[in-house]
DNA sequence: ACTCCCTTGTTATCAGCGTTACATCGGCGA
DNA sequence: TCGCCGATGTAACGCTGATAACAAGGGAGT
C-alpha cells in the first residue's frame, strides 16, 4: 500500500525532475538533457529518473506533456475551438501548433523526427486533436478529399513547414510560409462551397447517389452493387 | 606529395567504409551504427575512420553521399531533366525524391532530422537541385509567388510528406499522398493552375463517406465494402 | 645509400552516456 | 519490539564517440 505522503512527495519530486529537464532542455539544447545531469539538476540521484519515468524516452515524453500544457494554458485559449466554423478552428489550431513549434525548437526537433519505433505520445495526441478537427470538416461537408487523406496532408504540411523554420536561423525565416502552406493544403482540400448543405443521412445518401455513376476508380460491378444498397438503404 | 598508389588505396579502404556502413544501416539500423561496428565491419581499426572522415558526422555524410550517387545512377536518370518542361521536371524530381526517402528511411531520418547545427551536406544539396528547379519555373514565368516561398514550400512539403510516410507501417501507407501534396502546393505556387479534379463528385462522396457508417437497412459487411470502395475512389 | 618525415596500423585510454544490480535505510504491521 | 518490505543511495556495467601515444613502413631529397 502507499500511502498519501508518499504519492504526493512522488509528485512532487517527479515535478521537479519534469522542470529541471524542461529547463535544460530549453537553456542548454537537447543534448545537454543527460540523466545525470537533469538527475543533478533536480536533486536527485539518477536511478529515481528510472523508477519514476522507466526510461529517458518516458521523460522527454512526460517533459513534452509538461511543456504542451503549460502553453495551451497559457494561450487565451478560448477561441480554440470556440467558433462555430470548422475551417476556422482549423486555422487557429494551425496557426497554434506553428507557433508552438518555433517556441520550443529543441522539444519540437526531439519529439518530431523520432527516427525509428512507435511515434511519441505528444504526436499521436496531436494527431488525435487534428483527426477531431478534420472529422468536423468531412461532416460539414466541406472535404473533397478523402478524410484521412486530408489529414495526412495536414499533417505532413505542418510538420514539413514546422521542421523547415527551425532549420534555417530565425533572423531569415519566412514567417508567411506557414499559412501560405496551410492556404495551399486547404485549396486543395476543401470544397469551396459545401456540397451538401444538408447532411441528414438520407439526403446525403440521395445526393451521393446522384454522383455514383460518375465515382472514379471502381468498377462498374462495384458501382451496381453499392446502387443496389443505396436503393435499399433508402427504400429500407 | 602523395602517390597514386596512396590515394589508391585510401579511397579504396574509404570505399569499404562507406560500404560497411551503408550495409550496417540499411540492415541494422540507425543505432547500430557505430564506429566500432563499422570499422570491425569493414576490416579497419576504429581510428581509420577518424582519419579518413574526420568526424561521425563526416563519415555519415559520406554514406549519405554514395547513397545518393548510386541511387540516382541505378535510376533510368534520363527523365530527370530531359523534358524540356520545367514543370514536368520538378514533377519527376519530387517523385525521385520521395521513392528515395521511402527505399532509404534510415538514411533519410538520420540526414532529415539532425537536430541543432548546421544541416547536414546532402541537405543542402538537395536544396540546391530544388533551388536550380525552381528558378527555372521563375524563368519561365510560372510562378506566382516569390522564388524563395515557392523553394521552402517545395521543400517543407517533400521533407514534411515523406517523414509522415515514414511514420506509418508500410502496408498502410497512402501512396497518393506525395502527389496529392505536390498538387497542392503546386496549385498555390504556378501561375498556371493544373487541372483539378471534379470538385461536386468527389465533395458528395466525402460527405457520404461520413455518415455511412449511420445508414440503415445494411449489413457491417456491406457498409465495410462500401467503405474500402469509397476509399478506394477518393485516393484514386 | 642513407636519413628524414609523412602516412598508416595498433593499442590503450578518456570522458560520458543510458541503464541496472545491490546494499542500505526507514516506516509499517504483528 | 521484531521482522519485513518497499523506497532510496551507491556503485558499477557495457557501451558510445573520440584521441593520445607509439611502432612500423616506405617514398623524397640529398
Amino acid at each position: 500500500m502507499v500511502t498519501t505522503q508518499d504519492t504526493a512527495s512522488r509528485d512532487d519530486v517527479r515535478a521537479g525532475i519534469v522542470a529541471a529537464a524542461t529547463q535544460l532542455l530549453r537553456e542548454k539544447g537537447a543534448n545537454a538533457v543527460t540523466t545525470r545531469a537533469v538527475a543533478q539538476a533536480a536533486g536527485v540521484q539518477a536511478p529515481t529518473i528510472y523508477r519514476l519515468f522507466g526510461d529517458k524516452d518516458g521523460l522527454i515524453d512526460a517533459v513534452a506533456e509538461h511543456v504542451m500544457a503549460t502553453y495551451v494554458s497559457g494561450k487565451s485559449a478560448a477561441a480554440d475551438v470556440a467558433t462555430g466554423d470548422p475551417v476556422a478552428d482549423l486555422r487557429s489550431g494551425w496557426r497554434t501548433h506553428v507557433e508552438f513549434g518555433l517556441t520550443n525548437p529543441e522539444l519540437y526537433a526531439l519529439i518530431a523526427t523520432r527516427g525509428s519505433g512507435a511515434p511519441s505520445p505528444a504526436t499521436v495526441a496531436g494527431l488525435d486533436v487534428l483527426r477531431r478537427r478534420v472529422r468536423r470538416l468531412a461532416a460539414a461537408g466541406l472535404l473533397r478529399v478523402d478524410e484521412q487523406r486530408a489529414l495526412m496532408m495536414i499533417h505532413s504540411a505542418g510538420n514539413g513547414t514546422i521542421l523547415a523554420l527551425l532549420g534555417m536561423p530565425s533572423e531569415q525565416r519566412d514567417l508567411g510560409l506557414g499559412e501560405a502552406m496551410l492556404d495551399a493544403v486547404l485549396n486543395s482540400i476543401l470544397a469551396t462551397t459545401p456540397a451538401t448543405p444538408d447532411t441528414t443521412t438520407n439526403a446525403v445518401a440521395v445526393t451521393f447517389a446522384t454522383v455514383l455513376p460518375d465515382l472514379p476508380g471502381l468498377t462498374d460491378a462495384e458501382r451496381a452493387l453499392m446502387a443496389e444498397w443505396l436503393h435499399r438503404s433508402l427504400t429500407h
